[in-house]
DNA sequence: GTCTATACGTAGATAGAC
DNA sequence: GTCTATCTACGTATAGAC
């Protein structure tokens, strides 16, 4: 039988975490109440509030962890090499990370409008952060002289979001390996920015 | 002063639809109550149930309008010329319509997961519709030997998920006229399928 | 067709026992 | 650190007066 009194965790937090992350994802932030994280994590309600002041600290860090690991990992990625292959990184850099935590990045796109505005902004700018590794990219190519992009603003939240598209249709159990989609979208992309 | 009492409205109805849409785009569908969408409209609660039988179809009935409508216009747009001539007038279609339609798009694409499983259902065939007609230029550029593309199922995902991603930057008073993002945007299209 | 009033459930968050 | 109990507010939806 289950405990039903007592600590029963150093893991509580975490798994608090973890359970609103699936639940966020799956019903939005609006639609998950805390009684349900609870649930899922076999906790009152009231226990919660040992680990989050409040419902929306929780998705703000959530969102907030989540933005830092991606900035931390693509910055890794693309610093060495020439324009194309930096961007051929970048590209397989984004579906790979992005594959791997489809809860993660399913929040960070649908539930900004839930942010408070100064967590909002913070998010925000993070995101921007994001999408200026992949304008410098293809700045440095037209600098090199070996890309063809008339507008890097555009053309960075042109990629940005077909790539993040992918999220929507890409089953781990699916037609097309990971590498098979990586290779499908750089050939794309590459042709898109006339390489 | 205005009437508190007393029918007010051969056209409640749509005020009532449109107050629905702009609230449910702005905070999600969750997020906003059903005396929200009164106060919007300037009646009170009760009096929206004249108008939908509950919340959920008043999300499903603007839902599938949009969905209609769009696969009506596109139609039209799309069946004459060849498949080069076909996606360039898909992508200025898909840029136009959903430029003056910011909150029917984010809703159409935000909300999926709050409709009902039949609703649902419905909506998700109308959108694998509107898929499969620029599937079936792709396939026709192919056919004629002008598109290089090597899985048409996935370049149609790219594709529009690249145009749809317009709708979370562009603004009417931004620095690109409809015509430039539309231009900016075919060519690509253009250049990621090889023509 | 809209109002007021309300039924009934659940929301986020807190207090105090253990 | 977790529980139970609870506060206060608000949710959807309905009933019946006008």
């Amino acid at each position: 039988m289950a405990r039903t009194q007592g600590s029963h965790s150093e893991i509580t937090g975490p798994r608090i975490r973890a359970a609103a992350l699936k639940l966020f994802a799956e019903h939005g932030y609006a639609a998950v109440s805390m009684r349900q994280i609870a649930r899922e994590v076999g906790v009152q309600a009231g226990a919660l509030y040992n680990y989050t002041p409040d419902k929306q600290d929780l998705l703000f860090s959530l969102m907030k962890q989540h933005m830092d690991e991606l900035l931390e990992a693509c910055a890794d990625r693309v610093k060495d090499g020439d324009a194309t292959t930096r961007l051929h990184n970048f590209v397989d850099f984004h579906i790979t990370f992005h594959m791997g935590r489809a809860d993660e990045i399913f929040i960070a796109y649908m539930e900004l409008r839930n942010l408070s505005p100064e967590n909002f902004h913070t998010i925000e700018t993070l995101r921007r952060a994001y999408e200026d590794v992949l304008e410098a990219i293809l700045t440095a190519g037209l600098v090199e002289g070996v890309f063809d992009v008339p507008n890097p603003k555009v053309t960075t939240r042109a990629i940005i979001a077909m790539l993040t598209g992918i999220t929507t249709w890409y089953r781990p159990d699916g037609a097309l390996s990971p590498p098979e989609v990586s290779d499908l979208y750089w050939n794309m992309t590459r042709k898109s920015v006339g390489v």
